[in-house]
DNA sequence: CTGAAAGCGCTTACAG
DNA sequence: CTGAAAGCGCTTACAG
């Protein structure tokens, strides 16, 4: 910068002036000022600036499993809008929900004296960890589950599920069975919710949900049970399964196992994944907009840095869509 | 951290020579520092240190498209490659290939005066728009090609696509047609040239690969054409697609024309990707390990970190592996 | 083993 | 409209 100040012929903070624009320097001392900047091709210090300003400009985001389809397009979405807002984003994944481990890759944050930080905890020990810990603040959570102490954004797991049984009710079954996700994961209870709720008030059997893990592995095991169950007697017409990539898996053993879908079984899944309309059958599933909760919860970060103190701050829910292909059909006569 | 001096009564040099570990202090003054520092729960300032050391000790990120498996995954592997190097990694992502949209990604990561950068650079436009940039250095690009005055790290995709037609024309195909990526995309290009190559050192007829975009639609779409080509008359009994979301679609036009896999038509994908090998029936790819390729990029960076100077830094490629499954099989008799 | 001094590159009042 | 001064919170030689 005093290499800029000498070029030009003013003092440093002059040029800090037309570097900020502000107003109050001569047209064409900032034309001069301009001129040495980018003939020096000067570049602001950004450490320094933060330094005195006591503002990074850096938010952090904590991520989890980004093999996983909704958590990476969350993060996109995310990045996406702190870019928007004139922030940079630095990243830290959890692999290992724990208290330890969540510790760790917040201390990398704070360490780092980022703003604010959005965390995306789908698992209940997560955010316990999170609520414990000192951590970045403000700190806002995707798919959290509310009561922790920070604002949550995420998708109305629930009522996608409610959607989903409401949907293979409509179409005549009589019940629907539910391969679960990984039964740490808030969404996973969510969607069991949801199912068994909606189950419920209709007045309908509720059978034990399967427990999956979310892999498609799971999903492809899961699904000979089912197949299994069905070769027993059970009266098995429909089943949810809670998410897309295990309904690949669920798809594959329905056939191995001589089961036309949506004819005999008929299977609707969760996510909506890139692949789902071009599976056999295309696949009748809930849509997440990962990309709105992403928006969503930088809103909510941005709400909370400019008014620290406002207290409870509204969580922000987006609505999950069922989307209805060939998967699903009324039960077999 | 004077306040933390005040308290154990040292200056502040000396609390900044426990922070940092550095000898030459008495054991007992040491621990009446940590003492201070936990009393008051005291972080030292990351703003304050890299002003003065002039390190910033981030990296930047650049990330394109991560609804694709591939990004999304090798942006992970940085991640935590990063994180062991005790560096912090600031992502930026950019949706515009374009000089202008990557100027302004790469703007931001010199903004926030990154000590270095490692490129997800896919596309052949965005390569060139990095090269001619003055951005932020030393650079690394990941799947970039060579060539472009950087290091460049990322699976062997000619390879990859050897096998995947050494493997179709082992099993006793007269020849392999190819559903082609992205064509602005080098790995498609690449995938293309050496499934062009494997044909022509066999001596096999070379057809017109059809383009596609790397969507399940796409593949689709290409898969009925395919059928079209086969229905002609055209001896159509093995396809190479260039990656897996691409060969779900083929697989659903594929059993729409009534064709049978692996019966009528072999197919074999690319990337490997969790649903590929649940899918009907499973499918034969060609596994990338983008973990190793983030792993490799970033040992590229702290090379170049370490010896600015060091000129021709030898490029890192990790070696794509067939995994042979389901579709792929004998032509029909 | 420990402290006084200088300085990293900026911005923010304060003068003029 | 513009400059001299102070200070953000650290680390790095330099003394002692």
């Amino acid at each position: 910068m005093s290499d800029v100040a000498k070029v030009a012929g003013v003092s440093h903070q002059t040029v800090s002036r037309v570097v900020n624009g502000h107003p109050n320097v001569r047209e064409e001392t900032v034309a001069r000022v301009r001129h040495a900047i980018s003939e020096l091709g000067y570049h602001p210090n950004s450490t320094a600036r933060a330094l005195v300003t006591r503002r990074t400009n850096v938010l952090g985001a904590l991520a989890v499993d980004t093999t996983l389809f909704g958590p990476s397009q969350t993060l996109a979405g995310i990045e996406q809008a702190a870019r928007e807002a004139g922030y940079f984003l630095s990243i830290v994944s959890a692999d290992d929900p724990s208290p330890d481990g969540v510790a760790e890759a917040m201390d990398h944050l704070v360490q780092q004296s980022v703003e604010g930080c959005v965390a995306i905890a789908p698992q209940r020990e997560l955010v316990h960890a999170l609520a414990a810990l000192p951590g970045p603040r403000p700190l806002v959570a995707v798919e959290g589950g509310e009561g922790a102490g920070f604002p949550v954004a995420g998708v109305d797991q629930e009522q996608g599920a409610r959607d989903a049984v409401r949907h293979l009710l409509d179409l005549g079954h009589r019940t629907v069975h539910h391969i679960s996700g990984r039964s740490d994961w808030l969404e996973a209870e969510a969607r069991v919710h949801g199912w068994r709720e909606e189950l419920r008030a209709a007045g309908r059997t509720v059978t034990e949900p399967l427990p999956g893990d979310w892999s498609p592995r799971s999903g492809y095991e899961l699904g000979r049970r089912l197949a299994e169950l069905r070769a027993e007697g059970e009266e098995v017409t429909a089943v949810f399964v809670a998410n897309d990539q295990m309904a690949v898996g669920v798809l594959k053993a329905l056939h191995e196992a001589g089961l036309g879908v949506p004819g005999d079984v008929s299977v609707v899944g969760f996510d909506d994944i890139p692949e789902a309309a071009y599976l056999t059958p295309a696949l009748t599933t809930v849509a997440q907009d990962f990309t709105r909760v992403g928006t969503a919860a930088l809103e909510l970060l941005l709400g909370a840095l400019d008014a620290p103190s406002a207290d409870a701050p509204a969580d922000r829910t987006v609505p999950a869509v069922l989307r209805v292909r060939d998967s699903s059909a009324p039960p077999p006569a």
